[in-house]
RNA sequence: CGGAGCGUAGCUCAGCCUGGCUAGAGCACUUGCUUUGGGAGCAAGACGUCGCAGGUUCGAAUCCUGUCGCUCCGACCA
């Protein structure tokens, strides 16, 4: 490609709506430009790159074993109705209507669309299993889009759904996506971890987050050097020892704090209750119904934890009116010791098992108990790790201190069961003749954010720095003077073309601007390699090489071509560091 | 949806508080000359519905009201 021929649009300043480094660049870069909030245009080098991260989750996912297919983006409402996503999932949805006012919905994600189709289309376990992906733009109507592809209301995502005869034939799906995502993200150059993921009501233990570690990501994870446990921290569990007993069967003991209404006051003078010795009182209302929360006084609750132990789609802070009105108290003096209504469950993090000795809110304004027994004085119906982990933490594995950290999510495997094979009639027939639904995996891979985690981990003062395995195009010729005819053009040229011959990807940078301007410019795309041809070097016969963010060498002109070829063979090897197991 | 901020040239921004002549600068763009190994210099030029609508006023980019859009924090995130 010659850059006059194509368009690439890099700015001196980043605009000012970009907050953070990888969307800067994609706009400096001129990889992107906004249509609308979290609706982006992808300009040449920018679809280079994507079609280019498209292209090795194809061959890895391929490899696997998965088929490509291509699902419509427009799905018709009932389908979803079946599914019972019309109703969960409706505020991430687009809705459009036709000429007959029919509804649509526009795709955020394929589960029924393809379940339905197995549920036509494959009858029998000799059909199992199957995997099924598309890489197609997916909507959702995000409330707040966010850091450019990020988090976008279109984006686009590769998105995958196992069927399988067996529970133990949908567990082999699920690692085979999980090994063909590590490769997948090894061969983007990205510095990528799985770590275990918050399943919902579905539950199970099969569900991993793939992470790339960033101080922008919106993920925070919970890891161990020990052992290699890592956790979202909306999954995270410690091996914290349980509350100490401090006291002995005295009777509950109602006391005046007139004022305090927080924990923390609690703990100072006059009182002087250690936070480790309250117990938190939350109210919730969980799918309209209020429900109590009960948290050690220095835990904080995990809301994803919670959610994940009831039935309910849905949960939500009780407002300070429903709290008065339920309880006869307003937060600070809430507790549930004492006239809880007997309608309202009573969930307990497991950290106050067997705790005595707690105070807690008396339900009545001003007034706190003491001597609190939670097996003694209060009646838990649900026992749960309910707590947010914090850092220093023991591993729940191996106890090493945990630690925290920021990461992107770039890709989701999750074994789903037969939650929608069930709801959509998937079913196929056994050995035995036996009608069975299918167990389902779906896995799912951002490729516009994959895109955008790669730029957040690779950049410098400069621009990006891109994998060789992704960029736009993995070679930068750069001609000094371009004068039609003169040598250094000559040079180029017969450069350019042998590359191109040979497969190579090259850009030929054949504007009339002054040598800063092309090496700013290719600095900031960050090509991987740069040749630079100077009249001063090829008196010398030489030109130059110069790796994106290393150092010079000068070659021959003669062998560039080979040079060139040789310095991208090392580079791919070195950013696909894992080799897939072929014949 | 709650809180905060911002909308002036393709981009970055000044001007607004304290209303006043023809609305500015840098970068980018066009033409010419010079320059030519890390975002050149000089000269000339083109580019604006000051987000939009209404109001106050002799007069509005500037003050007021409404509205739309954008960004950030929070809530939310199959």
């Amino acid at each position: 490609m010659k850059w006059t021929n194509t368009l690439v649009p890099t700015l001196r300043e980043a605009p000012a709506d970009a907050e953070i480094v990888s969307h800067k660049l994609l706009l400096r870069a001129g990889l992107i430009r906004k249509l609308a909030g979290g609706v982006y245009t992808f300009l040449p080098m920018g679809l280079r790159v994507l079609r280019k991260v498209e292209e090795i989750i194809r061959e890895e996912l391929d490899d696997a074993g998965a088929v490509e297919v291509l699902m419509p983006a427009l799905q018709p409402r009932e389908l979803w109705e079946q599914s019972g996503r019309a109703e969960t999932a409706r505020d991430v949805l687009f809705r459009v209507k036709d000429g007959a006012s029919r509804e649509w919905f526009l795709s955020p994600t394929a589960e029924e669309v393809i379940t339905s189709i197995a549920a036509n289309e494959i009858n029998s376990y000799r059909q199992l299993p199957k995997n099924f992906y598309q890489i197609s733009t997916k909507f959702r109507d995000e409330i707040r889009p966010r850091f450019g592809l990020m988090r976008a209301k279109e984006f686009i995502m590769k998105d995958a759904y196992s069927f399988d005869a067996s529970d133990e034939g949908a567990m082999a799906s699920y690692h085979k996506m999980y090994d063909a995502y590590q490769r997948i993200f090894a061969r983007c150059g990205l510095k990528s971890f799985p770590v275990e993921a918050d399943t919902g009501v579905i539950g199970g233990n099969y569900s991993h987050e793939f992470m790339v570690p960033a101080e922008t990501g919106e993920n925070e994870v919970a890891f161990c050097e020990g052992c290699g446990y890592a956790a979202n921290l909306e999954k995270a569990t410690s091996n914290l020892p349980a509350t100490a007993s401090d006291e002995t069967g005295a009777e509950v003991e109602e006391f005046a704090t007139p004022g305090v209404v927080t924990i923390e006051a609690l703990t100072k003078a006059p009182h002087q209750i250690r936070a480790n010795r309250q117990i938190k009182t939350l109210v919730y209302i969980a799918d309209s119904k209020p429900v109590l929360i009960l948290i050690r006084g220095d835990d904080q609750l995990n809301e994803t934890k919670f959610l994940a132990r009831t039935n309910a789609t849905a949960v939500r802070p009780a407002t300070s009116e429903e709290i008065f009105s339920l309880l006869g108290a307003r937060a600070g003096s809430l507790g549930a010791v004492r006239s809880v209504p007997p309608h309202v469950a009573i969930h307990a993090d497991l950290r106050l098992k067997g705790a005595r000795g707690m105070v807690t809110g008396a339900n009545k304004d001003g007034f706190h108990l003491r001597h609190v027994s939670m097996e003694r004085d209060v009646h838990v119906g649900h026992w749960n790790d309910l707590r947010t982990v914090r850092a220093g933490e023991p591993c729940p594995k191996c106890g090493h201190s945990l630690k925290l950290r920021r990461a992107i999510e770039v890709g989701h495997v999750f074994k789903l069961g037969t939650k929608y094979s069930e709801k959509l009639n998937a079913q196929f027939l056994d050995e035995t003749g036996n009608r069975k639904p299918a167990v389902m995996g779906c896995y799912g891979i951002g490729v516009t954010r994959t895109l955008q985690a790669i730029i957040e981990q690779g950049n410098d003062a400069d621009g990006i720095i891109w994998p060789v395995t992704v960029a736009p195009y993995q070679v930068c010729l750069t001609p000094l003077n371009v004068t039609p005819g003169g040598e250094v053009m000559q040079w180029a040229t017969r450069i350019y073309e042998e590359l191109r011959s040979s497969g190579v990807d090259v850009i030929l940078d054949d504007r009339d601007e002054r040598p800063g301007v092309k090496f700013k410019d290719a600095d900031l795309v960050g090509f991987p390699l740069r040749v630079a041809l100077g009249e001063k070097g090829l008196a010398k016969g030489d030109v130059e090489l110069k790796p994106r963010g290393g150092a010079v060498q000068f070659v021959k002109a003669a062998e560039a071509v080979e040079s060139i070829k040789a310095w991208l063979k090392k580079a791919v090897e070195a950013t696909s560091p894992i080799h897939r197991g072929k014949e």
